[in-house]
RNA sequence: GCCCGGAUGGUGGAAUGGUAGACACGCAGGACUUAAAAUCCUGUGGCCAUUAAGGCUGUGCGGGUUCAAGUCCCGCUCCGGGUACCA
């Protein structure tokens, strides 16, 4: 019978779609539960790329799985349809975004289904929707009026804020503005990135390292706008240490690490000369305090324009305003070489009381620390240059742990910078009374910050790189946020009653070009009255399209609920999520943002788990092959010929070289998967994509690859859907032991995520069960189970073949019974000199001694023991025979 | 620059420190066929030998540890990803 996978294949996922096969089980009282979540996509307008089923393959195999096993598995999948690229459309076209946004999601859900992907279609989410974005707003209004208790270090509701006595006295706008100051969301001004072609602000992550917008590629500018923030810096300490219990891969923790960027060290006064202001810096370094020849500060610091001189006024500000601009038109010029200017004042450094220079730089920024910093050129690569550059004095206060004395010689003469550890040299002061000379790095931080403490100079302080987050873009297809400006300055949110606050119907969504969102011309949405008559408006921005994702895993757990975000009950028995798939992309901003949100949910006992996904697994991105000329100029794919294994331009002859990239519409070499899954069907296509390599790492597609399993499952289907071959016998002990091999690898290989050696195992007893020729009903059982949560299709058709009428998907995992696997003899190698000679077969239970016995009588040992002494035989039982000969001419 | 990955046949990739190249693709030869496709069988790292048995060599490069290294250690090269004046 031929494998006529087309029939199978709709047969199938009609009978589970028929049958709810996959629904999720009502009981909470499975003890075994597991929470299996895929990344859930944007439905662009492209439709899926193969990308895709590669981690909804990898979830699905381990749902189906799991389900065999016993668990109650909750495997969802919704979408992620807020974003950009459908409003453009509707700006192009006028076709409003929700019905791009619909048809879209239709065709990724017909895509989906075809793969038999067993998700419960009944919870299946979309963030556009009003009856789930009513509780993105309510987290939103959550996140308002909750601040952050650094002494419990937990978010608190506001009600439980106590307004210190003074700001009470002060009257109610100052109460307001105390208020507001706590809040995890808050509404200020904000210098934002700007991009002038997508008329959009973009979160600093969003901007690329030369200063492009990501998702246009185009050139971003600084503007000032008021904009919605996020306080996540406060929870910077817990997300920092939350990482370490995540069973996440190693390299994805670094990143979120040190994207967090914690930095301890120390923030130091100094006074400035001739005025009653102090200049604050925040160093890592404050042991290299005498080292200090000059200060550097913001441009854009408050103080800097008053410290300034009058004497140099005219430099500095020519200088601040020159960066400001510079810094529009492009950041990456400014990080190749360093500027600066002197602002005329001079500093006193609290070490040794030396009066030293103050420098504007834009290389300090703002935005970290205290926006301005002491300089250690001796010590510091950034400072060194700048010195260099400017003339400045460097002195050494470290004498370097180098081996080299020449090179010693010269970071004593300040010729070259050292960061590294030492002995302090030119350390001490009698004045001021501290003296750390000969300790070293560890010792003199320590020392230096507890005489700055005593001297009320400066304190210990933990710094990090994590700013708040830019919560609002100036679009119209977003979540509204539920918030209203009144006149007299006050900002209210909505009540719960009032949510969801819907999307207005507008006429145009172009967003103006002063950064003014489309739903400003919301008119009859955009104004309201209370009921004492005062007059608001309506927040105009929108959340960015991380709202919605950041918390669309609790959804799933009761997504049609109504009354409450999800029912308390049933997310106590699912979260936390079990495993979470997905690309590598999101790594840090994502993942941040979602384990953010979480621990403010979970410190206001709304969830029961202070970290959302408990096991994370970033799938490798699917490249294409592409092909470039001699020059390196790209060869679109679809007019490549193939020659005897060499690539010609077919439109001039030339020969062309192969190379691996990522899948482009100019590269034509895009792979659909509609295409895959007509030719070769869904089988085919999800095993293709385990089998390609490691879930983990970067792989090209080959289409001539998905022949290998296409074959395999063709082989499979031939032979055990012929009755011949199907005998009622006493199994052959060979098919056996190959039966339970394959088993236990298949489990273990799925527990471990390694779908592609589990495919190679069942292939392996493939073979030898056409070899052998026959196989007993009961092994052609256990190899569809194990072979179902890959190809479930034609496993649900064998089982049926095998005069099942059930289900295969909830039949129990077959069990692997070690007496199968005994081996009574092993094919020893037998090595000299750890080279492989020959191999010896002899049995299991021979001890050390006679297996040495048996391989030096052994005749073909002879030859190779002539030619040395034997020094030593190792033998490791069930494994190698090693001869240690010592040669007799050596 | 810094941080994380990675480098194994023509290709994708296997390999608890213990037989390198499992399993596939491709290729070559054969069977079936009028022919092709499909399917089935055999071979397939390189070099030497080929009448056979066999031998040498081989996991990016250079060292080291070990009876034994793709795997561990030290020093490089190249490729991919992240990050970027974070004081």
């Amino acid at each position: 019978m031929e494998y006529n996978f087309r029939n199978i294949e709709k047969k199938w996922q009609q009978y589970w779609e028929e049958n709810k096969t996959f629904r999720t089980p009502d009981d909470l009282t499975n003890p075994n539960k597991c929470y299996i979540l895929d990344m859930f996509p944007y439905p662009s307008g492209a439709g899926l790329h193969v990308g895709h089923p590669e981690g909804y393959t990898a979830t699905d195999i381990i749902s189906r799985y799991k389900r065999m096993k016993g668990f109650s598995v909750l495997h969802p999948m919704g979408w992620d349809a807020f974003g950009l690229p459908a409003e453009q459309y509707a700006i192009q076209t006028g076709t409003h975004p929700s019905i791009t946004t619909k048809n879209n999601c239709d065709t990724f859900r017909r895509q989906i289904k075809e793969l038999g992907l067993s998700y419960d279609w009944e919870r299946e989410i979309n963030t556009t929707d009003p009856k789930y974005y009513k509780w993105t707003q309510w987290i939103f209004i959550q996140l308002f009026n909750t601040w952050f208790d650094e002494k419990l270090r937990k978010g608190r509701p506001l009600s439980e804020l106590i307004i210190p006595d003074s700001i009470s006295k002060a009257g109610n706008k100052a109460v307001r503005d105390y208020v507001n100051s706590h809040r995890l969301a808050y509404y200020d001004n904000a210098t934002v990135w700007w991009c002038p072609d997508c008329r959009i602000v973009c979160a600093n992550e969003e901007v690329l390292f030369d200063g492009s917008h990501e998702k246009c590629g185009n050139r971003v500018e600084k503007r000032n706008l008021k904009q919605w923030m996020l306080r996540i810096p406060l929870y910077a300490e817990r997300l920092l240490k939350g990482i370490d219990d995540l069973d996440w891969p190693e390299g994805i923790k670094e990143m979120q690490r040190n994207w967090i960027g914690r930095s301890t060290g120390a923030e130091v006064d100094f006074k400035l000369e001739g005025t009653n202001e102090t200049l604050r810096v925040f160093t890592t370094r404050p042991d290299t305090l005498f080292g200090a020849t000059w200060m550097v500060i913001a441009p854009e610091h408050p103080l800097t324009t008053s410290l300034t001189t009058e004497d140099r006024k005219t430099e500095v500000d020519n200088y601040i305003k020159a960066a400001s601009l510079k810094s529009d038109l492009d950041r990456t010029d400014l990080a190749k070489e360093k500027t600066g200017v002197f602002t005329g004042r001079f500093a006193v450094n609290p070490v040794n009381l030396k009066k030293i220079p103050v420098w504007v730089a834009d290389y300090v920024l703002m935005g970290y620390g205290t926006g301005a910093i002491m300089a250690v050129p001796a010590h510091d690569t950034r400072d060194f240059e700048f010195a260099l550059k400017y003339d400045l004095p460097v002195e050494c206060i470290m004498d370097p742990e180098v081996t080299d004395n020449e090179q010693r010689s010269r970071i004593i003469k300040g010729r070259e910078c050292w960061t590294e550890d030492g002995r302090y040299i030119n350390s001490s002061d009698t004045k001021t009374g501290i003296d750390i000379n000969g300790l070293n790095k560890e010792a003199g931080i320590a020392k230096m910050t507890v005489w700055l403490e005593s001297k009320n100079i400066g304190k210990a302080k933990v710094n990090y790189k994590l700013r708040d987050w830019l919560f609002s873009r100036q679009r119209y297809w977003g979540e509204p946020f539920p918030v209203i400006h009144w006149d007299d300055g006050e900002i209210s949110v909505l009540d719960e009653k009032d949510l969801p606050l819907e999307l207005p119907e507008l006429e145009k969504y172009l967003p103006g070009e002063s950064g003014e969102s489309p739903l400003a011309n919301a008119g009859d949405w955009l104004n309201v009255n209370d009921k004492s008559g005062r007059k608001g408006r309506r927040e105009t921005n929108t959340m960015p399209q991380w709202a919605g994702s950041c918390w669309y895993y609790l959804r799933f757990i009761d997504p049609s609920n109504d009354k409450q975000i999800f029912d308390p009950e049933k997310e106590k028995y699912w979260m936390p999520v079990d495993i979470y798939i997905g690309g590598a992309e999101h790594a840090v901003l994502h993942l941040l943002y979602s384990r953010f949100w979480h621990k403010v949910l979970f410190d206001l006992g709304i969830v029961s788990t202070d970290e959302p996904y408990r096991k994370l697994f970033n799938q490798g991105m699917i490249l294409a092959y592409a092909y470039e000329n001699e020059t390196g100029a790209k060869v679109a794919a679809d007019i490549i010929e193939e020659r005897n294994g060499k690539f010609y331009n077919s439109e001039t002859g030339t020969e062309v070289k192969q190379i691996v990239a990522k899948m482009s519409k100019s590269l034509k070499n895009v792979v659909n998967p509609d295409d895959v899954v007509l030719k070769y069907g869904a089988d085919s296509l999800r095993l293709y994509e385990m089998f390609l390599g490691p879930l983990d790492i970067t792989k090209p597609w080959d289409d001539k690859g998905v022949k290998g399993v296409f074959n395999f499952l063709g082989r499979t289907f031939r032979f055990f859907s012929n009755g011949e071959n199907i005998v009622n016998y006493d199994e052959d002990p060979e098919i056996l032991k190959g039966l339970h091999q394959a088993i236990k690898k298949v489990e273990t290989d799925i527990e471990n995520l390694r779908f592609n050696t589990a495919i190679s195992a069942m292939m392996i007893f493939l073979n030898l069960a056409i070899r052998k020729g026959k196989v007993t009903p009961d092994t052609a059982a256990i190899f569809t189970k194990i072979l179902s949560p890959f190809a479930p299709h034609l496993a649900e058709e064998l089982w049926n073949m095998l005069g099942n009428t059930k289900t295969i998907a909830y039949e129990p995992w077959p069990e692997v019974n070690e007496e199968f696997l005994k081996e009574e003899a092993f094919e020893y190698p037998v090595s000299f000199n750890g080279k492989l000679r020959f191999k010896i077969e002899l049995p299991v239970s021979m001890t050390k001694d006679e297996i040495i016995e048996h391989v030096l009588t052994d005749a073909r040992a002879k030859k190779w023991l002539e030619t040395g002494t034997m020094t030593n035989i190792i033998v490791v039982p069930n494994r190698i025979v090693n001869v240690v000969l010592k040669n007799k001419c050596g």
